[in-house]
DNA sequence: CATAACCATAGGTAAAACCTATTAAGGTTG
DNA sequence: CAACCTTAATAGGTTTTACCTATGGTTATG
């Protein structure tokens, strides 16, 4: 197969018409320029040039292959400058996905942060469940997951962004009311209402209200469906604190929060991507941005697995 | 710079997703390839591929590039099949430089064996006096002379295809009507028509019959003119065989042709071609079936030097 | 838990691209 | 006509690099 050098020398000599400053114009010397066009004339079995003390002649076969070899060269340009343009990692599309219990909620920090400090990014952005996410993350059809942080995956690494911790909602008729805070244990005594399955936050409420799996028989296809039903008084439900402080800048005043007692349960709240992926160091970039945007987080946190 | 090999590498493993396969098809050893994709990654400073277990994914980076890639490897082949197509020396354009006094009288021949022997030749005529031609031959914009052989010129070979001789034509109203044969210096004596200068076998015709440059008033600008004004009586002239054959086998009926006396006068036709030309070996093909095709040369024949 | 599949790494070899110095061939000039 | 200049080719040796085999590490699979 020829090469691209071979078209870089070649093009050079007959626009010089002298191997000496095609030579020079190459940043090779004169003998190996020739050598090398000598080879590439018995690649292609074809004499391309026709040497003499003046000038140097294009045969007509030469002549006839140097369009296609100048467009060779004006590719192999092109692919330089665009990979050198490719070369930041914060410039480009990603495909990010978020679950539902938090996408609404985040989006806020989450678009001051890419427009001010990632102007170059061009954010898909995709509602997913998070088990959704980790398969598309494994099959290349998602760069980035924005979720509560799973247990290791294989094939996938994870950077822990925020801690989210949980509060209790009530409604307004509810005996709590006037209550800041709340036992965990005493949870269980609560008409909790869960997200759908497969909504990591059910799972999580689940399991910190010690709840059989088939139990909670309220299920809300969202956050918001939940908010409406609890300040009905139809139950209680635990709240992410993104979402709590959505609420409240909202002027939600049907709807009583209680603090769990400490360590108050919190959700890690994380990006994860392949472990192959090279968008790591915009992983770490973004991480940081978004943290340092989020509020502060408390101390005397629990993490509350999936 | 990037190379067609770093390209064809590429290609084929995203094409098989699988960097065993893609060796195999690259006919190189997984390592190898395996090398040469991470050098292309660092040269470009971009990561191209994510490697897993279960399939190979592109990066967006490496999705972008691929078409360009693509189409270098595709203009690579073409340009192979282009030089191999042009690699047959019986084939392509040819830029043929004919002396006027041949032109016309050799090409019947010269067509036939063209069309019967190298059909894939494109024979580009040019009618041009034997100067002109060599100018131009070595200018580049002559590929063969066809011509009455002149000394070595320097840059150019030659090939003698055949040896014209030269006879007398006197109308039928001139004393010598009747006649076979004249000697060379009887000729002296005769009002001699000559070709214009520049004209080769005027040349000729003066140095056989000693001639001083500025004698033989009488010029015609083709040997049909001087076909005619001998037949009208205005003189005698040289004329090569091919033109005399042909005039006779057109039935000129109104001039005679002599011999002239042993060794007779005769001109070396020959073909002439850049010493680097690469067209060589056409000129070889060329000239034998010229050869062939032409009627025997006598012998005891004498060269006239330009 | 062993196995298989797959890509990366290590170490060494052979091919190629490249260099400097020189030669050869044509032109030019004193 | 000899000396010189220009230009490309050749010779001989060095460095680079593409390539190989063998091995290692990681992840899914029976």
């Amino acid at each position: 197969m020829i090469s691209l050098k071979d078209a870089q020398y070649l093009v050079a000599v007959v626009d010089c018409g002298h191997f000496g400053k095609a030579a020079e114009q190459c940043f090779v010397s004169q003998p190996t320029l020739s050598g090398q066009i000598r080879k590439l004339e018995q690649k292609l079995g074809v004499q391309l040039l026709e040497r003499h003390q003046k000038s140097v002649l294009v045969t007509d076969a030469g002549e006839a292959l140097l369009p296609k070899l100048r467009n060779m060269l004006l590719l192999a340009d092109e692919v330089e400058n665009m990979a050198r343009e490719q070369q930041d990692p914060f410039t480009g599309r990603l495909r990010l996905g978020i679950i539902p219990s938090l996408a609404a909620y985040i989006m806020p920090y989450l678009s001051r942060v890419v427009s001010e400090q990632f102007p170059g990014l061009q954010v898909e952005l995709q509602e997913l469940q998070t088990h959704v996410q980790l398969a598309r993350l494994q099959q290349g059809q998602l760069d980035v997951a924005l979720l509560a942080l799973p247990d290791d995956v294989p094939g996938l690494r994870s950077l822990c962004v925020w801690q989210e911790r949980l509060s209790l909602a009530v409604g307004l008729q509810h005996p709590r009311v006037g209550q800041q805070e709340v036992a965990a244990k005493e949870l269980m005594g609560e008409t909790m209402l869960l997200l759908e399955d497969g909504h990591c936050l059910a799972d999580q409420t689940r399991h910190l209200c010690q709840l059989h799996s088939q139990q909670g028989a309220y299920r809300g296809t969202s956050l918001e469906t939940l908010r409406h039903m609890v300040a009905m008084g139809a139950g209680v439900t635990l709240v992410p604190e993104l979402t709590r402080l959505q609420w409240l800048a909202q002027g939600e005043d049907k709807l009583h929060f209680l603090a769990i007692d400490e360590p108050m349960p919190a959700r890690e709240i994380g990006m994860m991507c392949r472990i192959s992926s090279g968008r790591w160091p915009l992983l770490q970039g973004l991480g940081k941005a978004l943290n340092e945007a989020l509020p502060k987080v408390p101390e005397q946190l629990q993490v509350v697995p999936i």
